[in-house]
DNA sequence: TCCTTTTTTGAGTGATCATTCAATTAAAAC
DNA sequence: GTTTTAATTGAATGATCACTCAAAAAAGGA
């Protein structure tokens, strides 16, 4: 039987989305790579294939962690909104946590960074983001059915307002602001889908 | 009298631009920069300083235009709350015009992508979008005053809400999602407002 | 202990990065 | 036409980029 590898698989994706998230796709070596993951570039090839096939897969663990977070605010709550209201509270919570690695959302800044050039990134983040707005608006589709929404509010619609809320929150935190600023933010934005909710509004 | 310089500065700040806007700040090469400009390096470094020079007053006259556009939008219509909401309403419509080089925030694309070792860039970021949160401040301060908004509304809350809406309308729009997606979007972000309005909602 | 098999190492690859500068070009003054 | 002075050119710089690969190391089976 042959050697056998020393390292964490699973640690070493982990510690590449702390990297990632901080610095960016463009913005991290290969240098930052091997000393973050305490991997030398033999090994880093040899597991990942590339640069781009890493950030691939810490792409892929950041967006299924963020999925199941909202997918559990969702399951936890009495409603949709309210399940929605607490997740973006936890939101604004979460990201300012002095360790985390930025405040806006690495799948956002990657949608941002991302040239015309680099096709396949680009699709993998569309089709990202593509799948928190069919998971939204199918819960709101349900919100819907359940007397939660206005007459005539679009589930698919407000479901793209959620997400803009969402990327409209996180970027606006990495401005040199507050906690509590970023805390305000949240409490506004869910004041303000209120106008797509029957009253009372939903905390 | 010597040589006079042949090429029209304010043109190559203008093509910087487009074509920082475009690609991002680390995603444009000198070589990038040579071609859109017309320029040779010699030319490039003797008229502004270096890459991070032209830079800066790309950022600074696209950051001057969107300020430019917000203030108009404001002065022109009656109402403060009117004013933003047509400016959302013209943002969409601008931003999704095929010659735009992005539909997201040239600001907010840099913000996102600037690592903490790059200090400078940084606050000058912080800077731009500081102005426009205390001008929107300023103008719902004004709105208040004139009882445009509901008991309880702090201006300078609602700004910090409202560039995130900004933000988040354009940063969605970066998807790959059509025009009147987009536009749908602007129109329910001027409804999620209402609810820190007096009604009847201002359109 | 030695063999087999796989992982790990790290120096080295060519390409591209932002930047420099000596040589060349050109426009105005005389 | 000559001189003066600044703008333009483009090859060259050293650094860094993502990536490769031959050699060394190590773990289990015999």
């Amino acid at each position: 039987m042959p050697r056998v590898a020393k390292f964490d698989r699973d640690k070493a994706v982990e510690n590449a989305v702390r990297l990632f998230w901080e610095r960016g796709y463009g913005n991290t070596s290969m240098k930052h790579i091997e000393q973050a993951l305490d991997m030398r570039p033999g090994s880093l090839y040899a597991t990942f294939g590339s640069k781009d096939g890493l950030f691939r897969e810490a792409l892929d663990l950041y967006g299924s962690r963020m999925a199941q977070s909202l997918r559990r605010a969702l399951e936890q709550s009495p409603t949709i909104m309210t399940g929605i209201s607490s997740y973006l509270r936890n939101l604004a919570g979460e990201i300012t946590t002095p360790d985390s690695p930025a405040r806006a959302c690495l799948v956002v800044k990657t949608l941002l960074e991302v040239t015309a050039e680099q096709e396949d990134l680009r699709a993998l983040v569309n089709q990202r983001l593509q799948m928190v707005e069919d998971h939204l608006a199918q819960a709101l589709e349900t919100a819907s059915r359940q007397g939660e929404l206005r007459q005539g509010a679009d589930p698919r619609r407000l479901a793209r307002l959620v997400q803009a809320q969402m990327m409209g929150l996180r970027s606006l935190a990495q401005r040199d602001i507050s906690e509590a600023e970023v805390r305000d933010l949240a409490e506004d934005m869910i004041s303000a889908l209120s106008a797509f909710t029957v009253p009372p509004v939903a905390h």
